[in-house]
DNA sequence: AAGATGATGGTTAGCGGTAACTTTCGAGCA
DNA sequence: TGCTCGAAAGTTACCGCTAACCATCATCTT
């Protein structure tokens, strides 16, 4: 009885091939062990002839597990998170796990809508990044009885997993690597400001509050961080703020901008302006003079990940918990 | 009857508490118009309240659609492709699709692996970047009967869709550019060469022969590239042929790193030396001075190929082509 | 008033796999 | 020789959903 025409070669087209039923053939791919040699070969013969692709859909389905894990993203073009990315797939690889990636462009509801597509896929894990979600993708997220892991940032109240670094205290320690220096009129400058971005900054507010400064040389806007943008800001705070002697810029891009726009009006960094950067992205080390940092264990937290994904879904149990894996503050050239 | 105890809730869930047979909550969620407003009321209550979660897998396998389609892409760090990205993504969302991603690391192999992957998830469609795939990932998208689109460089002989530009009239616009200012010694850095790096570089190649130079100072390596990898290669190719008046960089990072190195060793740019980019990424407008490089139409190419995919998955069809969109070579001030 | 019509909801049969149990059969042992 | 046992392959049922067809009933026709 042939198969509907148009469509793809099934286990029962190779099961046909070869003589046998359509669980032979999915054990010879799943358990080789159990079917006997020669039969195993036949059947692999009889795969490569036909072109079978397997429908992971229809195992997801049967079994309830699909060997993949899916990590949503806010920004593909950010390279903390593709640190990351390799990281966390580095780990699955070797335990035979694909990892799917999702965009969500900073939104969170675009992340319940991923959630809910992943979910619906099967995957047997989800990696989010950040904390903070929607109340419909917190419940899915409860309900889905699969390991999720919350990335980047901490929480004292992880859905499962936790893994990241406090980014308010290192806000706070590159704050304080400038008073240490002896800058005391230290601005903030900020885009995007999603919620490390806020994190971040808190930080800055808390180092200046405790020593008695103003935190008043603060500037941040919702728009995408850049270069462009970096040097643009850096601009509208000398004007407004013409006696800053150093910036704490949430990223390293807006940094790396605000360190070229000093070039092109020839201010002297760090003898006019010190600055900082916040990530330890490559373009830190690149620029003259090298920019301050915060050094974030991105491949690290990546790894971790893996590992704890990985022994969650090979059924060892564990309670919600946060993991700091730290940072480190780079002074670079840039504070001098 | 009731349902397994731990599992998610399903379609006969919502069904059984509202009293009707799943498949009219089926059609509540995908053809609300045929199902009668009071009843659909009802339906999206307890849909609410149950928590429930569609199955796609489930609903892929019985339908055979998924409404998602993949673009598996190299790189995450490279903002080429979150260009592209973001072009696909928003065509898609309008019309209901999720763009699901996959991370190739720039191997054809793992990019194999994906396809097989998000073809047995079912997906609609597949977007690959690059023209080069391993012969079994052919055979597999040729049965899979969904539209794939092949992507950035150009190919005589497409899969199915094909939108980008052609890589090597690009290269060789772009060192002509450099011969029409009167340079003669023109070197070419280039690292990763992957495909398009060597599309370029051939282009390079075919202009300095053209004009009867020499294509002698060519410099590349696989390692992947970076600002500091783009400075190093800078002084290995200075030392080596110290009368380099200009060098083509395979993209804006090296670019940039080249400058930057140049920053560092006091040599004006592009009075002493001349360098280009490929890209048009941000960073060329941030630098001083800003980079020469090749702008490449990276949004419209997404937005292209989602409106290609759309019309194939309404059931427009059309035979394998290529749509070439073009470059424009930009001089910034790198170029004297 | 009888049949045609359209709106609404139900029935049946799978999509392509896998889990769990069963059968078959030859080897090993007392 | 009779029995147990394990390896190898088969049977059955079902995962959650949707396509295609069918049943029902109020509303129109003429």
């Amino acid at each position: 009885m042939p198969r509907r025409a148009s469509g793809r070669v099934t286990l029962q087209d190779i099961a046909d091939r070869v003589g046998v039923t359509k669980i032979t053939v999915s054990r010879a791919l799943r358990e080789p062990q159990r079917v006997s040699l020669p039969l195993r070969q036949r059947i692999e013969a009889a795969i490569a002839e036909l072109g079978y692709i397997p429908n992971h859909a229809a195992g997801a389905l049967a079994s309830g597990r699909s060997h993949s894990v899916a990590l949503l993203i806010p920004s593909l073009s950010n390279a903390v998170f593709s640190d990351i990315q390799r990281g966390i797939e580095e780990g699955l690889r070797a335990a035979g796990y694909q990892l799917l990636i999702g965009h969500t462009g900073y939104s969170i509801l675009e992340e319940e809508r991923l959630i809910d597509t992943y979910l619906g896929y099967g995957v047997d894990g989800l990696v989010l990044s950040g904390t903070r979600h929607t109340e419909h993708a917190e419940r899915l997220l409860r309900r889905a009885g699969v390991p999720v892991v919350e990335t980047l940032e901490l929480t004292p109240t992880p859905l499962d997993i936790n893994v990241g670094l406090d980014q308010t205290a290192a806000g706070r320690a590159l704050t304080e690597t400038f008073l240490a220096h002896g800058y005391r009129r230290v601005g903030f400058l900020g885009a995007r400001m999603d919620h490390r971005a806020q994190l971040r900054m808190a930080g800055w507010e808390a180092a200046l509050r405790a020593a008695g400064l103003s935190t008043e040389s603060c500037l941040t806007t919702p728009q995408p961080s850049s270069y462009r943008l970096g040097g643009e800001m850096l601009g509208s705070m000398l004007e407004r703020w013409p006696a800053l002697e150093a910036v704490f810029c949430c990223n390293d891009d807006l940094a790396a901008g605000a360190l070229f726009e000093c070039q092109r009006r020839r201010l002297a960094v760090p003898d006019a302006l010190a600055l900082a950067g916040f990530n330890g992205l490559d373009i830190v080390e690149a620029t003259t003079p090298p920019l301050a940092t915060v050094v974030t264990p991105r491949r690290r937290i990546g790894e971790v990940i893996a590992e704890r994904l990985l022994a969650r879904l090979a059924g060892q149990p564990c309670r919600p918990h946060s993991e700091d894996l730290g940072f480190e503050v780079r002074c670079g050239g840039s504070i001098g």
